[in-house]
Formats: structure tokens, sequence, C-alpha cells
DNA sequence: ATGAAAGCGCTAACAG
DNA sequence: CTGTTAGCGCTTTCAT
């Protein structure tokens, strides 16, 4: 087990000083054309690599970047990790990735745990516990020490930084259009619960291409959903009672879950009901039917994320500076679960 | 935006010498009650958190630990990461991740940058690359500078560290005797080429199972594909061409090919053909027919790695230490793409 | 009980 | 051209 190699073992191996070397490496023009080969050949040859520790507390940058997210295991964050990370790679910059379980205590945790020099900024989805209590001054007090935050997919009008989101609204309309446009005439909703940002706007986008089309807006059709563990039977009591023609379901699960349900009671996907999701991973594609979906493009926002921050990470600060606010398009991708009824 | 506080800014502030701030922080008893609560309450008014960098530095430890896989988009790998995170965070570490896109030089490149005093030790699944070309240089570099290093799923012998594997043998051992239990005559293997570890040994197991009942072993009824992107027209054409009654797959998506090609012959899954998969997923629970599956605990793997790292960088290195390989159980999940035809 | 000083590994302003 | 010095933020030994 041999010991790193240091500037200061490189400059006694070398009998000149520890500045001597470290200007030699970084090929500054005040060391004598001699010195300089012989100690860059003894570097490479014992393969000298800078402490990057020693370097991020002399520069007061960490080349790291910060991402917390409400968990992992999920289709979604993880192609944003991927673009966080392809191109953060690119630039130079490592990945710290977090997790808050969708915990407020946890979320904060990691924050200031990692604010404390470990990051130089932060990519972030709030957990949906800080959404739901509205608290977001770990948030505010990071951004007013003055490190660079970019919040993605689940953000909030109260903070001011850079955000990258999809035209949820939008989206959603896109899609409940579909379902007009194949001639669907009463189609339910799956959502989740108002304090989930895109749920709300999901729902927003629902509402709004209704009322585009001159449908009645009954609320009835509509199902907020809390929680994810028994999203499966509440999802079955709507559909029981509601009879409906076509679903648009705010992710994936619910979707399935319909589809599931409406199969179970012996109609069909799509010639009876068609089904739309959002969120566009494997199991919307190997599904059988595969499902209609809007497509989030996750890998673009997580490379849009990284981009933002790199790019106020590498500027100096200007008093003329702004927050921006990306919109990823969405896309609707349409499969088996849709199908012209006209 | 306010400048992050330090010990020399309290210092100052309560004209005190910054050694007595340090200190009366750490409860030392050198420092007298009154100066020492004096400066608690400063500090705790002002949250005063020590920069991790700087301590980093003084303690040559860094409390992150690096991971790196080969891709995260990927069921399996994010329940491993969320495994890591989960202990880590317990014990107070952080965790860094890295992907290698299964590509060599990018395991590499990752493994020189965090090894530069980003993270105290590493935890990696090896790149596909990695194991074909069979240059694991970059591991037996890390280890010799005395950094631990945990290897998980993708473990190679030449190698003198930790690991955390899977019982793949008995795992495919166990899934085509539940195959040959429930009267399955030709059963069909679909794996991965030999230099994947995994593939490799689910292979042999395969042909275990085989063996312990007297079944014959037709390399026809193995297809070993190289490339996941045209895994599905391969196996199209495999099983055109082979008649089988019972497939044994050693992932998720070269199952659920199987199951919709075997559809689309007409056939039906599990009463004409059954299909196990390997790795349990939710792809898998949620597909109609739900797959039955050889469960890996991607968490348990996770969890299990991230403790033996910390038990090796908490502990001083005593020299009849010794590296231990653990086996995580696999788990036959029977579900619905199976089914008894005697 | 408090403080000065050295050192972790590196860079850069300043002397020589 | 090369070396000395100070400093990034913190801990710790050793003086006082």
């Amino acid at each position: 087990m041999k010991p790193k190699l240091t500037l200061k073992n490189i400059a006694k191996e070398l009998d000149v000083s520890i500045s001597t070397v470290s200007k030699a490496l970084r090929d500054s023009p005040e060391i004598g054309e001699e010195t300089r080969a012989k100690i860059k050949a003894f570097a490479k040859h014992y393969n000298y690599k800078p402490n990057n520790i020693a370097l991020s507390l002399k520069n007061r940058k960490t080349k790291t970047i910060g991402i917390i997210i409400p968990e992992i295991v999920h289709h979604f964050f993880t192609t944003v990790i991927s673009g966080v990370e392809k191109v953060a790679n690119e630039m130079g910059y490592n990945v710290l990735v977090c997790l808050s379980d969708n915990s407020f205590d946890k979320e904060v945790l990691n924050m200031e745990m990692l604010a404390n020099g470990s990051t130089d900024g932060f990519i972030l989805s709030l957990a949906k516990e800080t959404m739901q209590k509205g608290d977001y001054h770990h948030l505010v007090e990071v951004i007013n020490q003055g490190m660079p935050v970019v919040l993605f997919d689940r953000v909030v009008e109260d903070i001011s930084c850079d955000k990258v989101i999809i035209d949820d609204v939008s989206g959603a309309r896109k899609a409940v259009q579909h379902l007009i446009d194949t001639g669907c005439k009463r189609i339910g909703l799956l959502t989740t619960v108002d304090y989930v940002s895109v749920g709300k706007l999901r729902t927003h986008g629902y509402k709004q291409a209704l009322a585009d089309n001159n449908y009645p807006i009954n609320e009835d059709l509509i199902l907020k959903i809390e929680e994810m563990e028994d999203s499966e039977l509440q999802i079955k009591e709507f559909l029981e009672e509601q009879n409906v023609d076509g679903i648009f379901a705010v992710n994936e699960h619910f979707a399935i879950s319909a589809v599931k349900t409406v199969q179970d009671q012996g109609k069909k996907v799509p010639d009876d009901v068609s089904v739309i999701g959002f969120t566009d991973g494997e199991l919307s594609r190997l599904f059988i039917p595969s499902l209609t979906t809007v497509s989030q493009h996750g890998t673009r926002i997580g490379e849009e994320s990284a981009r933002l921050l790199i790019e106020k990470l590498e500027r100096t600060p200007s008093p003329d500076d702004y927050y921006k606010t990306i919109l990823v398009e969405t896309e609707l991708v349409v499969r088996n679960s849709t199908k012209s009824k006209i």
C-alpha cells in the first residue's frame, strides 16, 4: 500500500520547492524548460493526480453538484439523473445523489449536509411532504448563501431560482383532446391530491380540454388519490361507480390499474374504454395493450437542469441576472390503449 | 447574500481565538464554562456548521462513498442504490453516483476522478466492456492505495476485495427446477454472452437443473444474446425454430419478449408455454400475465455492500483482515406465467 | 483556561 | 527562473 503522491513528495524527491512543482505542472512560463520537463516526466511516470479536496478548499468550489429527489426507484427520476450526469460529466462535474424519501426532514437534513461545502449547487425535486407543508426555509437559506438551485418537476412558485418544468397543463390537454377527438364522451381523470403541483396542473389541463370542447366538467368523474398504496382499490371502486369511456391518468401506475380494472369488468381497452397515462416508461411501452402516454423527456429535463446550474456556477453573478424557467415539451405517444370510436 | 460562518468569524466576533472556538464547540473540558456557553449560544444562533471540505482535508476522509454502475435507468441498479443510500445515510455518509455507461474508459475515468480524495471507498458493478476486456488495473490501483472496494453483482474472481453477489447458479436452478416440476419438457434458455458473469452463472444453473433431473442438455435450446438492441428479433427467430414448452430468461426484458412472441404465435402463456424471468421489477409484477421471476433483492445487496464498505472504512486495518463475499439469497416468486401442466 | 502554531495539499502573490 | 509565504477552514499539540 503505497501512499498517495503529493506535490510535497515530488518536491522532495526532485529537490525543488513545492511551488516550483505546482507551477511546472500547470505549465507556468515562470519555470525553466528543463526543470519543467523533469518534473512533468516524474509526475507522469508516477501518475500524479492532484487531490480534489485540497483543490476544493483552495478554490472554494467542489466541482460537484448535489441532486436531491424524492425517490430513486422510479423511472422518471432515474432518467433525470442520467441526464444530469451526462452533462455534468461533460463539464467536469460529479454528481452527489441524495434521496428525501418524500420526507421533509430528510430533505432538509440532506440539504444542510451538502450545503456545507460538499456541493456547489443543487438540482432538486421537492418531497411531497415539503409541498404539503409549504415550508421552504431550507431552500431560501441555501439560495441566500449564494448557492444556485435548480428546481425541476415538483417546483413551487414562491422560490426564486431557476426551474425546469414540463408543460403539465398542455400535456394533459393534449391527452384529453386526443380522447375527445377519438370519440370519448365521458372522460374520467385519475389524479393526485392538489398539493402535488403536477397533479394540480394536469387536473387543470384536463378541465381546460373539456372546456375547450364545450364538455361539461363533472367532479364525479375526477378521482383524487392521496396514497399510492391503496390506489388500486380506489380506482376500482371509482370505475365501478362511474361509467366512463375514456380515462386520463396522471401517471403510469394509475393508468395500468385502470386498464386492469376495465378488463376485469369484462370490457375492452381500447375498444370500450380508452386509457392514456402520463410519464413514459418501459411499463407503458411493454404492457399489453401498450399505453398511449404523455411522454416527459426526463433526460432532457436533467440535461437542461444541469446546464442551467453549471451556467450559474461558472459565471460571475451580474446584477442583471434573472431566473429562467425552462419548459420542456411533452409529447403524446399514441399506442394501443386508445382507438378512434368514431 | 451573507457569507458562510466560519470559526474565524466567530472568533473575531466574540474576541477569542480560533482554537478556543473550535474546542468550545467540540465540548472540550479545556474551555471555561462561561466562554463555552457563550460560544455555543452564538454558534447555534447563527446556525454554524463546520465546512465539510476543511474537515475532509484535515481528517483525510470524506465521509462519502462512491458508487459506479453501468447504467441507472434500470430497476435493479436503482434498488441497489437505494439500499446503499439508506445505510450510508444512517452512518453519516453521502453517496456519489457515477455511471460508466458500460464503457471501460468511462469506468476508469470515474474511478480516477473519485479516487483523488472525493471518496473514501467504492461500491461498484463492472461495466460490460470491462469484463470483456478483463482489464482491472484501475481497481487494483485503487485497492493498493488502501481504498476499500466492494464489488457487487458483476464481480470478478481476480480481484481481492469484498464482494456481494447473489447465488445466480442456485437462483437459475430453482427457476428451471420449477419449470421441470410443473411438467415442462423442452426448456429454452435466453441468456447473455458468457463474459457477463451473471449470464454465465445463470446458464450454469440452468444446465445443472437439467442434469439433476436427467434431462439432456441441448445447446440448440440455448440462445446467447449479445446486444440488447435486437434481442427481440433474435428471440423471435429462436422461438420460431425451437419448439419449447418452458422458457427461462436471465432478465425481465428477455422474458417479456418471450411472452409476446409466444402469444404472437397463437400460443398461450402459461397454458402452452411457461416463462420465468430473472430480476424482479415492476414490469414483471404488473405485466399480464404477471411473471414468475427469480427475485434478486437489490436493496439487500446495496445494504450489505454499504455495510461491508463502511465497516472496512471505520476499522483500523488489522493484519488478519480478510475479504468477505456475501451471498444474498434469491427467491422464486411464482406468479401467472407458469402453471402446472401435469 | 486560553492562545499560538503547525499541518492537511494546493495555489498564487511576492521576493529574491 | 526558483523559492518563500500566506491562506483556504479546521483540529490539535504545545506553550503560556
